[in-house]
DNA sequence: TTAAAAATCGCCCGAAAGTATGAGTGGAAA
DNA sequence: TTTCCACTCATACTTTCGGGCGATTTTTAA
C-alpha cells in the first residue's frame, strides 16, 4: 500500500530515471555506430544536449505546481439580521424622559394596561396614570399607541 | 528601438543560445583534457545529461508562463437591509382574520384613535370597534396595544 | 341563485385611559 | 442648606376603549 503510494507520488521523477538510463543507453549505442564520422561527437553532444534540455523542459513543466492566485470576490449577502436594538440615549436627554418613565413606557409597548404596570413596579395606578401623562407630553403624543410608535421610531424601544 | 525591444523580449533565449554553445565549449575542453581515461566518456555524458536537464528545467521555469489556479474567494459583506416587511398570510389566513379587520388593525398600530380610524376609513365609530373586538378575539388580545403587540410578533404588521 | 362570510351600524354599560391639579418625599447638586 | 427634580400619590372629571348584545346590507363563493 504503502510502496504503491510511493509509486504513484514520484511517478514522474521514476519515469525521468528510466528516461534517462535508456537515453543514455540509446546514445552510447549510436556513439558506437557512428564512431567512424570525424565530427560524429559534435553531432552526438548537440542532440544529446537537445534531448536533454527537452526532457528537462518536460520534465519541469510536469512537476510544477500551478501557481495559486487567489481572487477575493466580494459577495454582498443580505442578512435577515437580528437587528439588535440600540438605545437612542441622546433622544432620550434631548426629551428629558425619566428612567421610571422609560420602564412605564416599556410596559406599555409590551401590552401591559395601566394597572398590570402599577402592580409590577409597586406603584399605584394614579402613579402610572401620571407618568403615562408626562411621557405623552414628553413624546408629543395624545394616546399611548401613538407614544408607542414615536418611542419605537426614535429607537427609545425596541 | 524594435531591435532593443526584441532583446528584452528574448533575452531568456538569448541567454540560453550562448549558454548552451559556452556549455558545449566547456565539454568539448573537458573531452580533450580527460580523454586519456578510460570511462572518461560516461562520465562525460552523464555529466552533460544532468547539465542539460538542468538546463531545461532552468529554461521552462524561466519561460512558461505560471498557471493560474484561480480561487476564489467569497469575502462577505453583510449589509444592514432595510429588512422589508414580510407578510404573514399564514398567520392571517389562520387567524380568520379580514381585509377591513386588517386596514383597522394596521391604523391602530400607527396610533389611531378609534375616532380617528372611522373617520379615515368613511365609516361609523361603532363599525371600528366592532373590527376592534372581533381583532382583539381573534389575536386573542385584551387591550389595543396587545393587539399591536402579537400582531408585530406575527408579521401581520411591520 | 342561494348560503356563507364580510362589512356595516346601533345601543348600552362598565372599565380603562387620559387630563388637570395639587401635594408629599427623598436624593443630589449648587 | 436650600433648591431642584424625579418619583410618588390622590381626587375629580372627561374621553376612549372594549364587551356584549342585535341587526341590515353587500360581497363572495358554491
Amino acid at each position: 500500500m504503502m510502496i504503491r503510494n510511493l509509486f504513484v507520488k514520484h511517478r514522474s521523477i521514476l519515469l525521468y530515471g528510466t528516461s534517462l538510463a535508456m537515453l543514455l543507453f540509446l546514445l552510447r549505442w549510436l556513439e558506437l555506430r557512428y564512431i567512424i564520422f570525424d565530427h560524429a561527437l559534435d553531432i552526438y553532444m548537440g542532440a544529446s544536449a537537445v534531448i536533454f534540455t527537452a526532457l528537462g523542459i518536460w520534465l519541469a513543466l510536469k512537476l510544477t505546481k500551478p501557481k495559486i492566485e487567489r481572487v477575493v470576490v466580494e459577495k454582498k449577502i443580505y442578512i435577515e439580521k437580528t437587528r439588535e436594538f440600540v438605545f437612542n440615549e441622546a433622544q432620550f436627554t434631548l426629551l428629558g424622559i425619566s428612567k421610571r418613565e422609560l420602564e412605564v413606557l416599556q410596559l406599555m409597548a409590551e401590552g401591559f394596561s395601566n394597572a398590570e404596570i402599577a402592580a409590577r413596579l409597586f406603584v399605584s395606578l394614579n402613579t402610572i396614570k401620571t407618568h403615562a401623562s408626562n411621557l405623552f407630553m414628553k413624546l408629543n403624543a395624545s394616546r399611548r399607541t401613538q407614544a408607542i410608535e414615536k418611542a419605537k421610531a426614535l429607537s427609545l424601544i425596541p
